[in-house]
RNA sequence: GGGCGUUUAGCUCAGUUGGUUAGAGCGGCUCGUUUACACCGAGUAGGCCGGGGGUUCGAAUCCCUCAACGCCCACCA
């Protein structure tokens, strides 16, 4: 190998563009050539409403580190990446652009049409952004499957599922109260109101000195629109009043309210008595509902437009004054005439708009809904009924259409979510966003994929709400509604990963949407990652003025040390802090790891890579105990990555890579290089253990290893490279091979002691069997018969012991006994008879740290399956081959 | 009002089903090294695992309770 002109330190900057391209340019980030069982990760589309952030570095690197592992794993693997044309966020944006420039009212300066543009414009330009973006982390999608919620495709796929929802009457118009925001002129979903806390007046007062009692409320305005009073049905002190109605004169309207009883009404709260305004408030509008099913039509006035101002029906004194005018003129009418009790500051909390920030009005309107509670025709279940199932049961009560939320605490938060759901209200009155396939011509109504025939049709100018498309996502882009054979290849994907912020938003309507559209789970396993904060833990936004942008942080250290950083110490669902020194960390590591890699190229002779694992000549202690660490950390990591535990899987690789390769097996392999006899065996070893670490490294660390990989094997690309699986084999308990090999392990670790004064990083020597049987106890009773043997007694009350083997530690576990209780009374009488004990653990000890300075050697290879009564062991193939 | 999360070393956080003397990174201190790596190495200090109670041979881990902080949901006008 000609390696002598490795850089000292690893400049990734002159790496990763090359890299990247090359990766493209080998086509396996196409799964057409790729084999095996398909595994699909849609990645959830960025809006295109800006560049990417950290919180998006993040979400790549969750994905890529998962596919790269599942593409090394032999799966035909599918990222499909894409963007999402964020409908209210983006017209939002690029109108408040405008106005900052001077531009009162885009809407009306620029007209529909023009506008449109200029949202698309600024749409595309975004989107190119972002895609740069992805590919400077690494991410590995399939560019050629590139798909945007609002291209050709994916609007076929949104008329095609309106149209199917609206035919089984699950999509209906129905006028009623919304949630309307007077600056964005739209409406908004439940989902999409923030609630913040403030403070408001709550006044007391009489509506006229006709009427018998006062009510509290903290809008005084809309009390021109009341009709009814409504107290709780236990209150004694309205009790004579209830069925009542008065006529009373409020601020110049006649109103005539009629007293009603409601369980909502808090007796403690103001005066015990509500003025129900059904127009303008979500809950009398309920109570207004509930009266006309009950035969008691109260009525409702709408005083507030949708302009945010005054009606007609307000009356002569208020027409036209908006909601913040008219408080104060009502307020000031009812002090003069000597109506208003009392003014009083309370806490509040109150609705405004996500996307526009002001303040929601509800207001009735004709607007679409989502109907979630009606049945679906044909299913004998709703909407709400089949977003549930497929979580708690399965869909179609089919355990392997589950879908599994991790961390499963979430799967409550879902439940309680649905349980509160109400019909979903999908038209907005923006312009950017899917237009609502119905078209009328004077009474006639018609909704289909495309416009009906004949003259005179107008289409609805209502757009529909961006988590419609985004639910559609996951088949969508595999060209339904075509059977195309990605569809029936890909779906349903397999993972998903996502913020728990937008879990309803987006993870409920996908199920919504995929169950009852192609009756399939749209994944199975969703991971839900927590939010990324500043450094103070503040969250990154544009008013705080804390972002930071990815590429700086990718230029400054490397996407590896980026992509690191942000995976390890990570728990899924709890947010995680972003600090500097924490990717200064991470390129450290990096930087490790190629220097490591410039060792072993620059210092090895003439070594074959590749080798399989019984071509290596394992001669001194070291060179075994470096290859079982090596594969048993394989084991850990093929767990760890299976089951997204990147963190864990990190810290386990950057444990063996620096603490177990680094500092010690490449220093002992400098003094066994100088022998002769052991030079070719410790090469081989030393290419072995590097190529696989690079491997194991690949999925979180990309370029660098690749980079590296480059050295090892110019012909092939790591990525594509097969991860190197373990060979697990079952032997039985009482095999005498087996114990000879136990036997051999303990005089190794003697040999290497002996060989060694001094051995960095002494940790002690363990045999560990874990979840022991019977066969157990005796096999280490036998096995401590090598040296002079003597169990040391650790707790004079409890069934433990460390076994002390001569100078070599024994360790025991009793978790998987058969009969526990047997076993603790045999090992009292054993006791008694001998005075000998054994410890019995059930804890992986390979990170124990033991007082015994002595060399150390790990080995835990051996491990019962729980579940197994016949209490096998499990080992290792190769790790006995080598011993 | 309901639900959830967090509380572990000076800082940021891991700790998988309860298991020997609780770990990492960063930071601190001591010493060393520049022929893989100063983006280094060898050491070292630093923790009643938020408080209290319980279960167990054994609890950071399970149960109860209290506290602080944070988040989500909700129709207190």
């Amino acid at each position: 190998m000609d390696n002598q002109d490795i850089p000292k330190a690893y400049e990734a900057k002159s790496y990763e563009d090359d890299i990247y391209a090359a990766w493209e340019k080998s086509g396996f980030f196409n799964p057409d050539n790729l084999k095996g069982e398909p595994f699909t990760l849609m990645m959830p589309p960025p809006n295109v409403t800006g560049v990417l952030h950290l919180g998006h570095a993040l979400e790549n690197t969750i994905m890529d580190s998962m596919i790269r592992y599942q593409r090394m794993r032999g799966r035909k693997a599918l990222l499909l990446p894409g963007t999402d044309h964020a409908a209210v966020a983006t017209q939002a944006r690029v109108e408040k652009n405008l106005i900052a420039e001077g531009i009162k009212n885009p809407r009306e300066h620029f007209g529909r049409e023009k506008l449109l543009e200029l949202i698309r414009e600024f749409s595309e330009n975004s989107k190119s952004t972002i895609l740069k973006q992805i590919k400077k982390m690494g991410t590995s999608a399939d560019w050629s499957r590139l798909a945007y919620t609002f291209d050709k495709d994916r609007s076929h796929a949104v008329t095609e599922v309106f149209v199917r929802m609206y035919n089984d009457g699950l999509i209906y118009r129905g006028h009623r109260v919304v949630n309307w925001s007077v600056r964005g002129q739209s409406t908004l979903s439940d989902d999409e109101v923030v609630h913040v806390d403030r403070k408001a007046k709550l006044y007391t007062f009489n509506y006229s000195k006709d009427f018998p009692f006062t009510i509290a409320t903290t809008r005084p305005e809309t009390k021109l629109g009341d009709t009814a009073v409504a107290v709780h049905p236990s209150d004694e002190r309205y009790a004579e009043f209830v069925g009542k109605t008065f006529e009373v004169e409020f601020c110049g309207n006649n109103l005539s309210l009629t007293v009603i009883a409601d369980e909502h009404v808090d007796p403690k709260f103001g005066t015990g008595a509500l003025g129900v305004t059904p127009a303008h408030s979500p809950i009398d509008y309920q109570m207004y509902e509930k009266q006309k099913a009950a035969g008691n039509d109260i009525g409702l006035i709408q005083v507030v437009g949708a302009d945010g101002k005054m009606t007609e029906r307000a009356g002569e004194d208020f027409k036209g004054l908006t909601v913040e005018e008219a408080r104060e003129k009502v307020v000031v009418m009812l002090q003069e005439k000597g109506l208003m009790v009392s003014e009083e500051e309370i806490d509040q909390n109150v609705g405004t708009s996500d996307r526009f920030g002001d303040i929601v009005e509800a207001i009735p309107m004709t607007q679409w809904f989502v109907g979630v509670n009606k049945e679906i025709p044909g299913k004998g279940k709703s909407l709400k009924e089949l977003m549930k199932q497929a979580v708690e049961v399965g869909h179609n009560g089919d355990a392997d259409q589950k879908i599994n939320i991790i961390p499963d605490r979430f799967e409550g938060t879902y439940y309680g979510w649905i349980d509160n759901l109400r019909d979903w209200c999908i038209s907005r009155q923006i312009w950017w966003g899917h237009r609502i396939p119905v078209w009328y011509k004077g009474e006639e109504v018609f909704c289909g994929t495309s416009a009906p025939e004949g003259e005179g049709w107008k289409q609805d100018p209502d757009t529909l709400d961006t988590w419609f498309s985004s639910g559609l996502w996951t088949f969508s882009t595999l060209g339904w509604p075509d059977e195309t054979p990605d569809f029936k290849t890909f779906h349903p994907t397999t993972w998903m990963q996502m913020g728990y912020e937008i879990l309803f938003f987006w993870m409920a309507r996908m199920i919504l949407m995929s169950t009852y559209v192609i009756d399939q789970i749209p994944f199975k396993d969703v991971y839900i990652h927590g939010m990324l904060r500043d450094k103070n833990g503040q969250k990154f936004s544009k008013s705080l003025n804390n972002g930071i942008d990815p590429i700086e942080v990718i230029e400054k250290y490397s996407a590896d040390a980026l992509r690191y950083s942000l995976v390890s110490g990570v728990t899924p669902g709890n947010d995680s802090k972003f600090y500097e020194e924490k990717v200064e960390a991470a390129q450290r590591l990096v930087n490790k790891l190629w220097n490591i890699s410039r060792y072993v190229l620059t210092t090895v002779g003439e070594v074959n890579h590749g080798a399989a694992y019984s071509e290596l000549k394992p001669t001194t202690v070291a060179d075994k105990w470096i290859l079982t660490e090596l594969v048993n950390l394989e084991a850990q990591l093929a767990t760890h990555m299976q089951n997204a535990e990147f963190s864990q899987a990190s810290e386990k690789l950057r444990e063996f890579t620096w603490g177990a390769f680094a500092d010690w097996y490449l220093e002992i392999s400098k003094m066994q290089r100088a022998d002769e006899s052991l030079q070719k065996s410790t090469d081989a070893i030393l290419v072995y253990v590097l190529e696989h670490l690079l491997s194991y490294w690949h999925p979180i660390m990309p370029f660098v290893t690749e980079a590296i990989w480059k050295h090892l094997d110019a012909s092939e690309l790591l990525m594509a490279h097969n991860w190197p699986s373990m060979h697990m084999v079952q032997v039985d308990l009482d095999s005498k091979a087996r114990m000879d090999e136990l036997k051999e392990v303990v005089t190794s670790i003697r040999a290497l002691r002996a060989q060694y004064q001094v051995v960095p990083k002494a940790k002690v020597d363990v045999v560990f069997v874990g979840g022991a049987v019977e066969q157990d106890v005796e096999m280490i009773r036998t096995l401590a018969g090598v040296g002079a043997a003597t169990f040391e007694k650790t707790k004079p009350e409890g069934d433990y012991a460390a076994g002390v083997a001569g100078d070599v530690q024994v360790f025991v576990s009793l978790e998987g006994l058969v009969d526990k209780d047997k076993e603790r009374e045999r090992l009292k009488q054993d006791e008694k008879e001998t005075g000998e004990y054994i410890v019995v653990l059930d804890k992986k000890l390979s990170n124990t740290e033991f007082t015994n300075k002595a060399p150390v050697s790990v080995v835990d290879g051996m491990r019962a399956k729980k579940t197994d009564a016949e209490a096998r062991l499990i080992v290792i193939k190769d790790q006995l081959t080598a011993l």
